[in-house]
RNA sequence: GCGAGAGUGGCGGAAUCGGUAGACGCGCUGGACUUAGGAUCCAGUGGGGAAACCCGUGGGGGUUCGAGUCCCCCCUUUCGCACCA
């Protein structure tokens, strides 16, 4: 036992000035690490507590300073829960498998099998440097295949489910990277590695999840799970839930060309009956949000990839119409979404029929439209949609008026579309609605005569969970010319990735996995014939989707968690994180959650009972970044100033949840303090000293015993640490020394901030077992209330005195004071208006 | 454009319920100790003014006995999302 090794570290007799944090560091991490002292029995625990950080991509930077400051901000947390009573598991893992590692191994040119190990055992050695209360023996990694089995088997669940399916979809490729590309790495339509070169699309099968399946359900628990509000309101945004209606159109060709609606300015009667439409396909459906602006629609535009295009589309145009919608497939998906671009668009036509006004409206085909949102096409209205209106203004198309706002009324003229509230115009018996209303009436209305229904649209999409890559979890999928697409039997998982050397996408569209016959050629596993593996792996946010499920149950092999250790442990009592992740991966993640739950393996349908976003670290007033070369390497610090006073002044240097501004120079105050801690108990061990208490330090020190208890619990670490500074400066006032029983607790308030000093001077001070084992100290209520205040005198609400007084002082005895103090009575002529007295707190004279 | 934040001394930041603006720290000034100081300790430190006092939380209005905090308008800035009908 290391408590019986000669210790390499100074003792501290004399109170000496400062203590060298290399050796008291080093001590205690051994110490930690050879005693168990952070690795709960799981099975056992009693008042479990499950502290969960999100855990990092293992870089080939290392630990960047914003690991830091999150681990660290996650680690008090953790800390504290355990010195108030509870068994806090704090675990660790690596988020390995993706493009970011992929790419990385490509251009060092080193494969990723061989890379990663060695970026995780960087990673392991720098976090044991931060002194971190993590439980190693549960680490876990995504890439390995102990891991993946169950990312694949997830996977066959959701298939079983049929909540996993395959379709063609649009993808970004770079005819340089010769890949798929996101979204994010398009630039102007360029690839973000390639300037210059322009990004294209295609077409591939891909496996999706049916994520929006449990879009109403992921909207709704927004309401009671206790999460950042940001990160909430985020979540609300992406999933992006509207209310509106579909409204179907008849659409045909037109025979008869009376009462003319493409040209000139003029309002289409409401009862064009005069010409007859003869039908092109079947009728076609639009959604809306804004069913009562009806009357003002003029016209309809289908996305280019909508399937009723070219049947719609009359034989005259049809050649026009083909080039627009090859011209708008070939574009990459970025550009194609900038608002600012000019409206561009074709004529097909053809017209429909607005089955309000029964006027005859012409079919139009634009890339403004998408086909991934509500029906693929729209009812246009010019008059109240800004979108609209400069595709209306730029083809010449007519624009109608049906709602007037305040001082408004039919004929106010449009110099805009007018999106505000008001009262319908021009709607016929409709008129005078109000917008609410006449959403509701229209409706109805129209679905009296199978015209229209209400409809309820997200803005989530399907989870594309594909990737023509290698680095990450093979699809547990195989081919049979046969039999079909076969799940993997899940005895038979893993899939283990296999090592290959090639490991650099080509141009193909498929995954270099694709390269390698031996691999991907298996017998199908219903009918034994030769088939064909997927070859596809699957997306990096699915194996972060489930990584707090195995944490406690790392080291069983037959099953993904342990049906008991889950219930004493899950669902997570705190997480924190990057709000970076606000949307994907913490959606993702409540998702499979959801889908887990519906399975009956879990009992609770949120992972994540409180989740906190912490903030960004600046240094010198800028963001880090390699170019600019201000990063900050976590190293460094640690070896010149300590992980103690790193820590601290990590947590000291703003809100956590705010982040803040780290600057070389405001390390040494934190680690002033720490060398004054180190002194006063340096001091207060001198037998000489053990004196009682001062009953006014007792005072403060039990305020601070309570602020610094509450700021932890919300997260205000930069106030707790404020906190103990101020109660340092009353414990050495002057010349004063301090005393055992006023600088043992604060000991315990540092603990969670700068652990290793903290256990080093609790054993000074002659505990035997570890402080985190201690209980953190109680504060006494009577003693937290001041005795005496400086009761604030304002005339006219302007200070002019400050009077020291009894804390419970009534308002008489109040006013009496404050009326017989010089610098008042001055300000004070005749009686005073009103007098507001503030018990505690101040009295104002108003004359 | 839409959504969510932020704007307070020379700097990082406090002010939890509408009640002492500037806690705590850095920096700076002066002093003590010292062969020495980039160590330690003590005192001071929003601006103006000799003082009494006056002014001060991005700008302008308002509510209130009292506003950094609440309401309206505007400016700047960070981060998301971006033709979502």
């Amino acid at each position: 036992m290391t408590s019986s090794t000669p210790s390499s570290v100074a003792p501290n007799p004399e109170g000496q000035a400062s203590y060298n944090p290399t050796d008291v560091e080093r001590k205690w991490q051994e110490r930690w690490a050879a005693s168990g002292l952070n690795s709960p029995d799981l099975r056992r625990a009693e008042r479990a507590y499950y502290q969960l950080m999100m855990f990092p991509y293992p870089s080939a930077e290392g630990l960047h300073i914003g690991n830091v400051f999150a681990f660290t901000g996650n680690d008090i947390h953790g800390r504290f829960e355990r010195l108030k009573g509870h068994t806090v598991f704090e675990p660790i893992g690596f988020d390995a498998f993706g493009i970011h590692s992929e790419n990385y191994a490509l251009k060092v040119g080193v494969h990723p099998m061989q890379l990663i190990p060695r970026n995780i055992e960087n990673f392991r050695r720098q976090l044991r440097r931060v002194g971190l209360m993590t439980d190693w023996t549960h680490e876990l990694s995504t890439t390995d295949p102990a891991y993946y089995k169950w990312t694949q088997w997830i996977f066959l669940q959701l298939l079983k489910r049929g909540l996993a399916y395959k379709k063609r979809a649009a993808v970004n490729w770079c005819p340089e990277c010769k890949t798929v590309v996101a979204n994010e790495q398009v630039i102007n339509g360029e690839c973000e590695r390639h300037p210059g070169v322009k990004v294209e699309q295609r077409f591939l099968e891909q496996w999706f999840f049916r994520i929006t399946a449990y879009a109403q359900r992921l909207l709704e628990d927004l309401d009671w799970i206790d999460w950042s509000e940001s990160t909430k309101t985020a979540q609300r945004n992406w999933i992006g839930r509207s209310e509106g209606a579909e409204i179907v159109f008849e659409i045909g060709e037109r025979r008869e060309e009376k009462g003319e609606t493409t040209s000139g300015k003029e309002v289409p009667s409401g009862r064009g009956g005069s010409s007859r439409l003869s039908p092109l396909s079947s009728p076609l459906s639009v959604f809306t949000t804004r069913p009562d602006t009806i009357f003002g629609a003029t016209y309809l535009v289908l996305a280019p990839e909508h399937p009723l295009v070219p049947e719609v589309t009359t034989r005259e145009r049809r050649a026009e119409v083909r080039a627009y919608a090859d011209r708008a497939g070939k574009q990459d998906l970025v550009s194609r979404k900038v608002t600012e671009r000019e409206k561009t668009g074709v004529f097909t036509g053809a017209y429909a029929r607005n089955p309000a006004t029964g006027t005859d409206i012409p079919i139009w085909v634009a890339d403004y439209v998408l086909m991934e949102y509500g029906t693929g096409a729209i009812m246009a209205v010019p008059g109240h949609d800004e979108r609209d209106f400069a595709f209306a203004t730029a083809f010449g198309l007519p624009i109608v008026r049906v709602v007037a706002g305040e001082g408004q009324d039919a004929n106010t003229p449009l110099a805009e579309a007018y999106v505000g509230d008001g009262r319908l115009v021009n709607s016929g018996q409709f008129d005078a609605l109000g917008v609410e209303e006449g959403k509701q009436a229209i409706v109805s209305w129209l679905a009296e005569r199978g015209a229209a229904k209400p409809v309820v649209n997200y803005r989530l999409h399907d989870w594309c969970i594909s990737r023509q890559r290698y680095w990450g979890p093979p699809i547990p999928i195989i081919y049979c010319d046969a039999c079909g697409a076969q799940p993997v039997p899940e005895q038979d998982l893993p899939v283990q990735l296999p090592f290959i050397e090639d490991f650099r996408p080509d141009d193909t569209g498929v995954s270099p996995l694709a390269r390698h016959e031996e691999w991907y050629r298996v017998p199908c596993p219903k009918c034994g014939q030769m088939a064909r593996r997927e070859t596809d792996v699957s997306d990096t946010f699915l194996d972060s989707a489930w990584y707090f499920l195995r944490y406690p149950s790392t080291e069983l092999d037959d099953r993904p968690f342990d049906a008991e250790i889950t219930r004493r442990w899950l669902p997570v009592d705190s997480y924190i994180g990057g709000n970076e992740h606000a949307v994907l991966h913490l959606l993702y993640t409540r998702f499979i959650t959801m889908v887990l739950h519906d399975m009956g393996l879990l009992d609770f349908e949120e992972p994540f009972k409180t989740f906190r976003a912490h903030g960004l670290i600046i240094h010198d007033g800028a963001k880090m970044s390699k170019s600019r070369g201000n990063v900050v390497n976590p190293d460094m610090y640690i070896n010149q100033w300590g992980a103690d006073a790193f820590r601290t002044y990590l947590m000291f240097l703003g809100p956590f949840e705010e982040g803040g501004d780290f600057r070389d120079r405001g390390i040494s105050g934190v680690k002033r303090f720490l060398d004054r801690l180190w002194a006063s108990v340096g001091e207060a061990e001198l037998p000489e000293r053990s004196e009682e208490p001062d009953p006014a330090v007792m005072r403060k020190l039990h305020q601070t015993i309570k602020k610094v208890g509450d700021d932890i619990g919300r997260l205000s670490y930069n106030t707790a640490i404020a906190a103990m500074m101020e109660y340092m400066n009353v414990l050495r006032a002057g010349e004063r020394t301090a005393r055992r029983a006023e600088v043992e607790p604060l000991v315990q308030l540092v603990s969670p901030f700068a652990p290793h000093i903290a256990e080093e001077l609790w054993e000074q001070m002659g505990h035997e077992d570890s402080i985190f084992t201690s209980r953190w100290p109680e504060y006494d209520q009577g003693l937290v209330a001041a005795e005496t205040i400086e009761l604030v005198v304002q005339v006219n609400g302007k200070v002019r005195a400050r009077i020291p007084l009894p804390a419970d002082v009534g308002q008489e005895e109040a006013v009496a004071a404050a009326a017989s103090d010089p610098a008042v009575a001055k300000f004070v002529t005749g009686t005073p208006k009103k007098v507001i007295f503030v018990p505690g707190r101040l009295v104002n004279i108003v004359v």
